[in-house]
DNA sequence: GTCATACTTCGACATATTACGAAGTATAGA
DNA sequence: TCTATACTTCGTAATATGTCGAAGTATGAC
């Protein structure tokens, strides 16, 4: 578990919040099981872009991208745009530091 | 990273919500840097209880009552009343199942 | 029993969040 | 250029959250 520091801890309060919301914690485990680790959100594989999730999801485009921008504020996933399609993809390492995060402390 | 699983999506959205506070995050942090996982909170201890949190965080008793609660509530502390005092301690196994769930996914 | 300490609950308020539809912007193709 | 598709931004409304102080409850000490 890492120790007590607040310099970080802030960053962390804002991934927990990008993922508090149902909505978003299912956007970024379905982009996160899309592939690897980074790999980009394509059309032609399972992975939705904002189009797809939003009828998957049922919910609105607009509140898809509102979503899909606090998970990028978070630092959480990566976008950029294809055409008239917007890929989106798990940011590299992130996964590794959310679990990094809650490991059990070394003895201090 | 766990699959994509809308049945306990809803209990780790509620985790992350309950750490999605920077205080909150900071009480839950406090509680599991004070020893081993599952250790009781002591006032022997670098531990604080729920007066000492409110004093260390500058925040208001009934405020840190709330926040508490809701860490409760999401599955993360327990509490138990020991005198005037309440004791508080991170439930076992809730950081490595926290852990696991950010855990890279086995190619499906 | 009375008083002090520790915590919880209540009521209130300011602010943040979630969601939608409508209107706007960007891109691709005829 | 005109149109269709994909996405974003804006305005708005309902609901949730974070916070405090005041009042209430529980426990321990005298």
């Amino acid at each position: 578990m890492s120790k007590y520091d607040s310099g970080k801890d802030e960053k962390y309060a804002e991934m927990f919040k990008a993922l508090s919301n149902p909505h978003r914690l299912k956007i970024f485990l379905r982009l996160a099981c899309c592939g690897p680790e980074g790999m980009a959100c394509k059309k032609d594989n399972i992975c939705e872009c904002v189009g797809d999730l939003s009828g998957n999801l049922g919910i609105a485009q607009s509140t898809i991208s509102h979503h899909l921008k606090e998970l990028h504020r978070a630092g959480l996933i990566s976008t950029r745009r294809n055409g008239q399609r917007i890929e989106c993809w798990v940011d590299k390492g992130i996964l590794g530091k959310l679990s990094d995060f809650f490991k059990t402390p070394a003895p201090d």
